[in-house]
DNA sequence: TATATTTACATCGCAAACGATTAAATCTTA
DNA sequence: TAAGATTTAATCGTTTGCGATGTAAATATA
């Protein structure tokens, strides 16, 4: 059965690359992060942040992909931080809106020399052309689309 | 400062894409695997078995760029599911050997149609050819290959 | 206006992930 | 062979991720 066999080998799968990848690139980002003193997924919320101003909980969920189980108790540790505010909407209670503090705004400086870091690290050996992760990232958004309007579907 | 801000941009990063289009992927499993009372880590531990026979723990780690940190707790609920055995190898002491139980050899059976419910999944839009997707994972492997080396070396 | 539905977050419980550290067995080498 | 280094797993504590569920506010509908 070697050949139905294969379907089913690690290097033939599209997940396990993708799920590996995806967790060795965090981890390039651990030792930089940690400089300021906040952690891969926080990061992520304050790109967010720093990009489009002020978000709504819903609004932060929404582009990273992520319901508010996960993205709630990390904005708390934010707020902890002193990095962000959280305040509800006075026209909709239901809405929490979240704020940059002076701090969190101030940590976007520092931010600025991490994609140049990272560029370098993944570059470093020289094998990957700039045309290759153009193309690369295309397909990863590719796929974002099809698995998220998947999931919004249901 | 437009044009310095734009490098934070959400989209223009690699690490973002990479770490969303996983985590959707995983999710994309959650459902299928559900019905083999399997998680998605689980499930490439068994891959690496039903491929590669019994294994150490070493070597699961090795195949997955896992630690044993995550790994030895994973094992255990295995073990639970009577899915897999673990014994401590004669020779050394040190070293744990894993090893599929009848149970866990059978399951491959179900598994094997996993692949292509999830490769339908993915390209049910058809936005994606398969000269995009090879090409797609050969990138992924170059940036693990890249990455993997490097927390070795430390 | 009363009731049902939807929306926006939050809570809970469990399973990863991972940095830091530990413990025990084995290997090196002086 | 004894001391030190290395290897292999395991433990600990924290954060993340997520399915399932809950809650309160707002909206839709009867």
């Amino acid at each position: 059965m070697q050949i139905n066999d294969s379907i089913l080998h690690l290097e033939n799968q599209l997940c396990f690359p993708l799920y590996a990848a995806s967790r060795l690139t965090t981890q390039l980002y651990g030792p930089i992060l940690k400089e300021l003193n906040i952690t891969y997924p926080q990061y992520l919320v304050l790109l967010v942040l720093w990009q489009k101003g002020n978000q709504t909980v819903n609004e932060i969920c929404q582009s990273l992909y992520l319901e508010s189980n996960t993205i709630t108790p990390l904005l708390k540790r934010l707020v902890e931080k002193e990095i962000i505010t959280r305040s509800r909407s006075q026209k909709d209670e239901r809405i929490v809106n979240i704020s940059l503090t002076e701090n969190g705004i101030s940590l976007k400086n520092k931010a600025l020399e991490i994609p140049e870091q990272i560029y370098c690290s993944i570059n470093q050996v020289g094998d990957i052309t700039e045309n290759e992760i153009v193309q690369f990232q295309k397909t990863l958004f590719k796929i974002i689309n099809v698995l998220n309007n998947k999931t919004e579907i249901k």
